[in-house]
DNA sequence: TCAAAAGTGTTGTGTGTACACCCATGT
DNA sequence: ACATGGGTGTACACACAACACTTTTGA
């Protein structure tokens, strides 16, 4: 009984029942002009056949951020990208099978790194709207409804905004990135004004020429 | 294997080691015009005698923040106060004895529930000031550090700081909350002018006299 | 009458917001 | 020459920061 002498970990009795550990990624980039989350269908019961937020158990001897990284890397094969915990769910009843616990993080990955990512060979492995889910296994819905509105807050005071982008990119492209996140227009002049007056962009002598108009300068974030 | 065709919760099989999963809740309060940090003292190895975060293990069945309101209650007697998820911690190394993966959880307690809360008998309990730590066990000073910025952080946009007086209170008391909180001096007009402003707290027909000079208003927090 | 904390406004500075036109390019 | 998105500045409102004196009380 955890009470009175003990205080959570002073007995030297391990005999609770244990959860099994899971850690959940929900992994975003910004792609065809829309917010993506990465979402793979599950192949046995329950909700077999239904999409689910990539995961899996954490193992021993792993910190809970090396297990997340693992996961990561085994569903994008990218390495050394944005990622944060997010929050813990544990609600028992959250899987039919019995008792698991889940450490959701959420990573964000850079469209340049798309080529590298994703459906690696067959797999059912897919990146979806994050305005357009599918249904989704388990308490997965509200482990993505919690990493949106951490984004976006994230967005307004930090600048994890620029994991999304390649290297090097225009402020329109920015300007879009921030809008689909935050889902509303922002104005053209004040936007770049508050950008540029942060110091963490260079212009580049570069330009990115598309289409039949004025070509847009090139930035890169400087990461100090 | 955690790989491949094993989304982490797409097999049936759960033969993966299983984390003991304990709750941490880091209980603030103010004070003697200092922020306090309530801890209890381990009874037994590891770290006998030191001082630690108040935790417990979750049981089977349990939310995780039903289980650590269990704790919280077990410890302070006080039911319904400020309760958010922190952080999970789950370094493969942080207890001695074991894999051991804690969620951390932070309350607010006001000072005039103190009256009921602690040492409700001879146990080792005590309120440390959150800026003149003992010792403490296991990776508890990291969960402090955490807990502290994030109630910075909170203070700052939301009204948390409310939770930590009583019903009642003066501004002057408010602010010395705030002071002690963000470790710094606040401008009383500016103060005042900003809380006032919120639209969060109505002024009563009451007055706290005490000592030589001019009593002062009492508010209440308005709770829409 | 004195000490001690309560209470109260104004001014400058900086930040966010609203808003419209010219520029460079490809077809 | 025209359609398309790139690029730029100013004016107003509002929030934040600095700052000093009067009020009320108990002893």
């Amino acid at each position: 009984m955890a009470k009175e002498d003990d205080d959570g970990k002073g007995s030297y009795t391990y005999d609770y029942e244990r959860p099994a550990l899971t850690v959940d990624v929900v992994i975003y980039t910004i792609k065809d002009n829309d917010l993506k989350v990465l979402l793979i269908k599950r192949k046995a019961n329950p909700y077999k056949d239904t999409w689910a937020i990539p995961g899996g158990f954490v193992k021993n001897g792993e910190t809970l951020e090396i297990a997340a990284k693992r996961e990561l890397f085994e569903e994008t094969n990218v390495k050394d990208i944005y990622l944060e915990q997010l929050y813990s769910f544990g609600d028992p009843d959250r899987d039919p099978r019995g008792w698991v616990v889940t450490v959701a993080y959420f990573a964000l990955i850079s469209s340049d790194n798309l080529k590298i990512s994703a459906s690696t060979d067959a797999k059912d492995v897919k990146w979806f709207s994050a305005y357009k889910l599918p249904k989704l296994a388990f308490d997965h819905l509200k482990i993505l409804d919690y990493a949106i509105t951490r984004l976006r807050s994230k967005l307004e005071y930090t600048n994890v905004g620029f994991q999304l982008l390649p290297k090097k990119f225009t402020l329109t492209e920015l300007q879009k990135t921030y809008e689909i996140i935050l889902n509303k227009k922002l104005d053209k002049r004040n936007f770049r004004k508050k950008i540029l007056s942060l110091d963490i962009i260079s212009p580049l002598e570069e330009y990115k020429r598309e289409g039949t108009h004025r070509p847009a300068r090139l930035y890169s974030f400087n990461n100090n």
